[in-house]
RNA sequence: UCCGGAGUAGCUCAGCGGUAGAGCGGGUGGCUGUUAACCACUAGGCCGGGGGUUCGAAUCCCUCCUCCGGAGCCA
């Protein structure tokens, strides 16, 4: 019996006959030779035939061949210098699954409208199937980092019946006749699971009707998010780092073959190590005004500035306190400096920019009602949060990590479509 | 929403007032070690839509549509 193997686990099989089966990636031929380039999901692997071996029948069935046609093979693995991978298979046998119409994306350059009106087979390609096998080992991760701190895992809802920073970013639904919001965080909820199992992380997707259309921008994206019961914002921040140096540790571990085909600088993940810089707001403004950029302590950071900020480092940097009137209202006022608000911003290296952002929250029910009304938000809808200030408050904090924006650094991706299977953009919902 | 850029062959683009082009991909043939193979031949066009200027428009003008990049906002 031949057995049926994946190429990623092809190694031990050198020199047996085995039986791929797949999709032809490519071809080349050479008078009596062919070259059948197979993929199967898991590697590439060149396959050879040559007319004496194979015999005619063979040989014109391998002339049939298109890009992507479905396919068995069977031949001897051997290694192989000349072969891409190392590994090459003589071939012995072919059976055709079914040939594939004339495929649209060639081994030439395309545009990115016409690979992401195609993004259904875009993701066959070596640099797409990378990048999603990265993103795969970021969210496994991740996981891992909260399951083995003992975080329940809280998944919140994905209808909310309002927003918790205003309704202008969201998505609205018919709820059997009432008006029912996409959710565009799980926070408010995580805050009622950590006051019910101590430390929770959410994890799903969330939805911002933004009219965004940069490289960082999703209206559809995955965001982790821990909230911890009697933490603080250093503490909250000590995670963040903490949780960041383990998913890296373990892409480097587990996915340098993607990183390679994505011609990552992985030396530029090697370094990221505790502890990351820490600098406060009113730091990050003297900074700024000092390279040059025209900006008043007050002012939320655009990209120029994050970017400015995140190139001084070759960490990613934490910046902490941010004036309280450009941050939401449910976080907790520093006791030190009223105008300052306990929250902080993850900013990747490498120009990437706000991959995290968390807080500690308010926690005294007379001051968070202050906050809801000063930022013109319904109190009614808010009632079942205020209850969790009425029965046993406690210090709290926690922060939201987006997935995407983390895969894009961490895969080298210039650009965060490339980072979830079937992005969802301003001018994106098919296919 | 605002600012900038682009729509020409299946794809990537050149042509910018006077007969519609190239490379890749497709098809046919050739080649015994190819690496996005190579060589020869070949088919393939509503020049984004509408309106105008002109003897003549892919080319100039107006308008609409679509996409791309960025800003604001954010993860």
């Amino acid at each position: 019996m031949i057995p049926h193997v994946y190429i990623e686990d092809l190694a031990p099989f050198d020199g047996q006959k085995v039986t791929l089966r797949g999709w032809l990636y490519h071809k080349r031929s050479s008078g009596k030779v062919r070259f059948v380039v197979v993929r199967d999901g898991t590697g590439i692997m060149q396959c050879v035939a040559s007319l004496a071996d194979v015999g005619e029948k063979i040989f014109e069935s391998i002339d049939a061949l298109t890009q992507e046609s479905s396919l068995t093979v069977t031949g001897t693995v051997r290694a192989e210098p000349r072969a891409p991978g190392g590994y090459e298979m003589r071939l012995e046998s072919l059976s055709v699954i079914q040939i594939a119409e004339e495929y649209p994306i060639t081994p030439k350059e395309h545009g990115t409208a016409f690979l992401m009106d195609h993004r259904h087979l875009w993701i066959r390609s070596r640099r797409q199937h990378a990048i999603l096998r990265v993103r795969h080992a970021v969210v496994k991760a991740i996981r891992d980092f909260f399951d083995e701190r003992k975080f329940t895992l809280f998944d919140p809802p994905i209808f909310t019946p309002a927003a918790c920073e205003g309704t202008s970013t969201l998505f609205a639904t018919d709820y059997f006749g009432e008006k029912a919001y996409l959710t565009q965080s799980g926070q408010l909820y995580g805050e009622a699971g950590c006051m019910a199992f101590g430390k929770i992380y959410t994890f799903g997707p969330t939805f911002r009707a933004e009219q965004s259309k940069t490289r960082r921008h999703l209206t559809e994206f995955w965001m982790v998010e821990p909230e911890v019961a009697f933490l603080d914002l250093e503490g909250a921040m000590e995670l963040a780092e903490d949780v960041i140096v383990f998913v890296i540790a373990r892409v480097l571990e587990s996915r340098m073959e993607e990183l390679k085909t994505l011609e990552r600088d992985v030396s530029l993940l090697e370094r990221i190590k505790k502890p990351f810089p820490r600098i406060t707001y009113t730091e990050a403004i003297d900074l700024l005004k000092k390279s040059g950029h025209d900006v008043e302590w007050g002012a939320d950071f655009g990209g120029d500035e994050e970017t400015t900020i995140s190139s001084r480092f070759d960490q990613p940097v934490m910046v902490h306190r941010f004036p309280a009137a450009i941050k939401a209202f449910y976080m907790k006022r520093d006791p030190d400096d009223d105008r300052l608000a306990l929250g902080f911003d993850m900013l990747a290296p490498e120009g990437r920019g706000e991959i995290i952002g968390g807080s500690q929250r308010e926690d005294d029910l007379n001051n968070l009602v202050a906050r809801i009304r000063e930022h013109d938000l319904p109190p009614e809808a808010f009632e079942w949060f205020l209850d969790l200030r009425r029965y046993g408050s406690v210090p709290h904090a926690g922060f939201g990590l987006g997935l995407e924006r983390t895969v894009g650094w961490i895969a080298g991706a210039q650009h965060v479509r490339e980072t979830i299977p079937f992005p969802r953009m301003m001018s994106r919902l098919r296919p």
